[in-house]
DNA sequence: TTGGAATGTCAACAAGGCTGACATAAACTT
DNA sequence: AAGTTTATGTCAGCCTTGTTGACATTCCAA
């Protein structure tokens, strides 16, 4: 499906890195990095009858502790009953505490109780593991590119989300 | 890897780029653009009641023509059963074709019809304009790194999956 | 010829998306 | 104050796509 030209690398990748064939590899790495990202969580879950999207809440729910249910919604870009269903279980099961709002009581602020935020970091760990290891092995300039690179593929609207989140979480 | 200076501290990123943040940040980066990434062939996808299981299956049909069954449950890792919905149904709509092995029998080889090139074509082009636009803004170097740090947090059997692909294919 | 491998099918089930309908609280209008 | 609108959260039901288990078929290979 490409031309001839991308046989080998190195020949002066500036010119060559937007081949369809980069391209496609590029896709492929995506995909494939993506199922290792999150396989490791996916087993501990799975220990817990759970799903990525009860590791999503909680992930995020730690990270800003107090978060509205709206907030978090944008966020996950999940619709509200999606969200509730998982929201629910956590709160039942006791990760999970929602306070009514005092100022504006339509509100719920999240928390997550002492076994969520248990739950939390051993996930979180697992995840951590092997991301620290893959950076390790990459170097840090090759984890400024990822970054970069990353950033530059989000939706605007998630791009201004995540910096928001980098600068006040940093 | 030489330490990389981009950061207000002196103490170098080489020290700095493996805290708990960096990677807290790194894990929310890999969320947010993969969503950003599979967001396109979504869209294009719904109007074809089709989902990102025919999306994957086309993709990797295209890439390999006359894969079989087995080969590509490898590579996607998902059940027979889950995958031979999604094959009978892009058989049924014409959109792949099934042969019977010439050698053996009992493998069956898979090939995009015309349709199913076209369908290909329209889902990666778009998936494809996204990750030029990214690798653009980015450039070359950035998207080396992206491309290091991705491959090394594959899962090591589709990494040699992945590298396999990468020298047939180029 | 028998065992195992590759494929396909049927059934049942779960996670987690979705929409629609609706309840409640707060804010806004009159 | 009363009624309307908006924001938020909940409940019910549907769909895709993952899962397991059971089982049939076909064919290669020892």
């Amino acid at each position: 499906m490409e031309s001839a030209l991308s046989s080998h690398h190195d020949k002066g990748q500036a010119l060559l890195y937007l081949t369809d064939e980069q391209l496609r590899q590029g896709i492929e790495a995506m995909f494939f990095a993506y199922r290792g990202f999150t396989a490791d969580p996916d087993r501990i879950l799975a220990q817990f009858s759970y799903g990525r999207a009860h590791h999503r809440a909680l992930h995020f729910i730690n990270g800003a502790p107090g978060t509205t249910v709206n907030n978090l919604l944008n966020i996950l870009g999940v619709t509200k009953q999606s969200l509730n269903r998982v929201l629910r279980s956590l709160i039942e099961d006791g990760l999970v505490e929602s306070h009514v709002g005092k100022k504006d009581r339509r509100k719920r602020h999240l928390f997550l109780t002492v076994e969520g935020v248990k739950l939390e970091q051993k996930l979180s760990n697992a995840q951590r593991l092997r991301m620290r290891s893959a950076f390790r092995t990459a170097g840090p300039e090759a984890v400024a590119g990822f970054r970069t690179v990353l950033e530059a593929m989000m939706d605007p609207k998630m791009r201004n989300t995540y910096s928001n989140m980098r600068d006040n979480g940093s």
